[in-house]
DNA sequence: GAAAACTTTCAGAATATTTTGAAAATTCAA
DNA sequence: TTGAATTTTCAAAATATTCTGAAAGTTTTC
């Protein structure tokens, strides 16, 4: 296999992949391409890989940047912006797992409290309910602390000392 | 707050976070309303309790069967097939991480390894792209067998051991 | 084995998301 | 300033996903 058609074929995998998991495959393919690219890439250079328009580019590159997966980047004696991402791919890791929390794990935290402090009555019926929401915030916790703790945890403790629980 | 209108919200915003996660919101509603609801209920009940088509609860009950999150069940001398959740949260969720190990990680593992079978020769290039793919495989591969010790970890364990890491 | 009760399928409709591309806004050099 | 270079925005188009409802299929009852 050729290297560029391996990498061609990372990228694409990559977006296909993705999209399973609720990312916007374009988003993906970007910051597949920016990882395996030696040299920040601009806009124009991006448009050109992947086949698609400056829109799509300017937005998904915002949105990467969102996720603090990807850096913008000013070459001295050049206009246009840079970007490059980020290549240590267990920061990468621990970043999504960051912004996943944030996004995904706290909302559900808030709605169950919420939902928990509007049930007042305290007829069998309730407390079956609250039994639920009671459960489901205490997984959504269990969810949340792991990935805290993992997150905040440097790779090197990862793959030395957490590893070790595995065996 | 009314309970009903409790229940109400909670059905409602747990098919909102859902598809945030890229999870469809019927198929979250379904879940919910079978999760809140002390008896199983059938196709009907559920079409009118969430005003939607026959085809469409029908085809997100047999995808939450495939998650095992919900079960069938044949009551005597009823015709119709009733359905009940999982009512262990805990189970539950364990249950979403082995699929989800299943559907999203074990596909990056079995790319990245057939990725890195193709490419042959030992350019610097070639090194610097396989090391990209081998430590995306690293930090999937961490992923998967951390959801492994969880999902495979008993309730009454996690609650007491694993817990004690977090304080 | 025929009819009734129920479930599944699936083509087309409805909805939601993504993408485009051109216009507007911004930035920067002169 | 001006205007060329670049980025951003956003309405409309393209695409993808979800949902509907009626027809086809299956199971059960008589």
């Amino acid at each position: 296999m050729e290297l560029q058609e391996a990498k061609d074929r990372f990228i694409h995998t990559w977006g296909t992949l993705a999209t399973q998991w609720g990312i916007n495959r374009t988003m993906s393919q970007i910051h597949a391409l920016l990882l395996l690219s030696p040299k920040s890439l601009n806009a124009d250079e991006i448009m050109e890989e992947l086949q698609i328009s400056r829109g799509n580019v300017n937005m998904n590159l915002r949105d990467l940047m969102s996720w603090g997966l990807i850096y913008k980047q000013l070459l001295p004696g050049e206009r246009k912006e840079y970007f490059h991402a980020e290549k240590d791919i267990w920061k990468a890791a621990r970043q999504i797992g960051r912004e996943r929390r944030r996004r995904e794990l706290s909302p559900i935290l808030e709605t169950m409290e919420e939902i928990k402090k509007g049930v007042s009555d305290n007829s069998p019926e309730s407390a079956e309910f609250l039994k639920v929401v009671d459960d489901i915030y205490a997984v959504a916790g269990f969810a949340d602390n792991t990935l805290e703790l993992v997150t905040k945890a440097e790779e090197s403790w990862l793959t030395s000392t957490f590893m070790k629980m595995f065996k």
